[in-house]
DNA sequence: ATTGGCACTCAGAGGGAAAGAGTGCTAAGC
DNA sequence: GCTTAGCACTCTTTCCCTCTGAGTGCCAAT
């Protein structure tokens, strides 16, 4: 079953009015736009048509129309228009990309801070890995005796350390050995390469620092089994300036206690693994709570195996255009950020940029 | 002015139900109250004069009252009773401290997370340092060539780290050397202490490492004058569980937005450096927007100079009692935790635990 | 095929009226 | 002299009713 152009450009047109509105779209209000050239009552009749297909629906019967789940998926797929950045936009954007390049987890939650403020919308942030990672280095470093500092480098440019009280001692000396070995053989392995073999014969070499290698062992396992890094989480409140959720601070509540718990941990595993944006329409959803929610995500390449993922979420009924061009400037100057590596703010303009809000 | 006893049971009282009701309280209420022995009239009257000494307000002529910002401050002082966990509640918590250590910024951000869960309020957690913090030793990885990793720690074993990329090349040999200059020169030394002789003097050692100096330096001083670590803000949306958030969106959103921004910049300079339990009643906040709000804070020890922080931010009416116990707890068992270093969870129940919410 | 017209529907706004909770004050009681 | 019962008064909250207006669906005319 075919849409009919006319039918296209109502759909079209009832999806950017209720986006921007939040409020059921009428006959009239289509045939009032400037390139509609039909009337109010052959709208109807179309509306009708489109109600009957499964893509509008009725809040009640003497009110307007809005789009259906399936609605918004079409409009997606098909419709949308591609959003240009107006100049003022791509201004303020390109100044907020200029982030004095800190350590990487801080940058990515700065980033999710932006994207937040940006879309007005709360926005969450990831660092995924695309394949396994190893360990690059090792270092033990001694602050006290007794407490000792593992610094772990892994593949990706990513460090992770961990304090260590240990209650036996162990100089300086064995701490450089033990780290030699660690590096001389556990280094450019996955954590499935890592065998009990392989520990027995490093805590052998080990001498007296050997009570440390289990505790070195675990964690290195952990932090190479981690498939993502922390996921960032900011501006849920903003959320709350959406007007469907404005009068309803329970369902508001659900959306953010789902969002903490489930989505942040599962979210990065649901997503398909290919293309650069992806839309989760309401009830395409995971949780039932975010039925009337949708999530707009892109992903950018940080180059070193790893993957940068910014999303938003939103109310279903979001600029779903906007959004994706303000989502797909971010990730193409933050991969190309990271791309040439010296951390430049990249002021590329996308072409035609004057068209306003 | 000096409050007879029964003018204080009376405040204690109408804190104590207008805590868990949320409703201005009535004389009647008051005198339902199994160990009152006055009738609502005298009630009445005493009340009256309470509200005249500016301890209790009148929402309107025909409402019951609740406790004025001073009247908080008087119960907070004066009446508050210690609340005792349940046996429950400190069965949960301790649960709930069986963290697996983990990296230290992680495990604050953890905690951070139970005592909003435990609270059911907002809360924040920040490490802050006691004392000027020095570098404890530099290491420099090369993980590509160009690409150098430049590991730093810090007094009160805080390890930071940053991604260098350096469009000339350097070699392992000279990394070395860099780092036995930083180490040699660099460490113990407060920021103030670092003087552009002093980087001259490394600069000149460097060789032809020394394009690195500056990116060096730069990252050590930033993380010198650092005072406190990242504030962690969680559980945001719990503010809306509290009925005078319920269906005030807007008014939720701004305090968020405050928290956010102001909040969790200023607030550790803001506190008063001593004592151990901080309370900020409504008007006494720094932003205005934070007038109905109030924040309870706990300070404990880390060792090593360092020392935590964990908070609630929750409306002027919360239960103070509760609060500052549950705050306790944690404070308690996370000060022991760190002080002996080994990360067992203490199983320390308080005396007298069994009375229920 | 499109459109003007018309009857119909229904959510939401507006406006009292009634209910209910609480007060302050007065006068009686201990 | 403190305490209390009683009562008139105030003011918010709730409920219900009506009215309005936006929007629909359908029919007949173009």
């Amino acid at each position: 079953m075919e849409l009919t152009e006319r039918q296209k450009q109502i759909l079209g047109a009832i999806v950017d009015i209720y986006v921007s509105t939040a409020e059921p779209v009428g006959s009239k209000a289509i045939a009032a736009l400037p390139d509609v050239k039909y009337s109010s009552a052959t709208i109807r009749n179309e509306m009708a048509e489109l109600t009957q297909m499964g893509l509008l629906e009725q809040p009640h019967t003497s009110a307007g129309r809005i789009p259906s789940p399936a609605g918004y998926r079409l409009y997606i797929d098909e419709l949308m228009q591609d959003y240009r950045l107006s100049l003022d936009e791509t201004r303020t954007l390109s100044q907020a990309l200029e982030l004095k390049s800190q350590e990487f987890d801080k940058m990515m939650s700065q980033v999710g801070k932006l994207v937040s403020k940006m879309t007005n919308l709360p926005a969450y942030t990831v660092a995924t890995r695309q394949n396994e990672a190893v360990a690059k280095h090792f270092d033990l470093l001694m602050t006290a005796p007794g407490s000792i500092i593992l610094v772990l480098m892994l593949s990706g440019d990513v460090v992770k350390n961990k304090l260590v009280k240990l209650p036996v001692h162990v100089t300086e000396q064995e701490l450089k050995l033990l780290a030699a070995v660690l590096n001389a053989s556990l280094t450019d392995l996955t954590a499935e390469q890592v065998t009990g073999e392989l520990l027995e014969k490093i805590t052998r070499s080990a001498g007296s620092a050997a009570p440390l290698v289990p505790l070195v062992l675990d964690f290195t396992l952990e932090c190479l089994r981690q498939q993502h890094g922390d996921v960032h989480l900011t501006g849920q409140m903003r959320l709350l300036g959406q007007p469907e959720y404005r009068d309803a601070a329970e369902k508001a509540q659900e959306v953010f206690e789902t969002l903490d718990e489930e989505m942040l941990t599962n979210l990065p595993a649901v997503l398909p693994k290919d293309g650069p944006v992806q839309f989760l329409v309401g009830p395409e959803n995971v949780a039932r709570e975010l039925k009337d929610t949708s999530v707009v995500m892109m992903r950018f390449d940080i180059g070193d195996g790893m993957q940068g993922m910014i999303g938003v979420v939103g109310p279903t009924r979001m600029d779903y255009a906007k959004i994706t061009a303000k989502l797909g400037y971010f990730a193409e100057n933050l991969g190309r950020m990271f791309q040439k590596s010296t951390p430049n703010p990249p002021p590329v303009l996308p072409e035609g940029s004057e068209n306003e809000e």
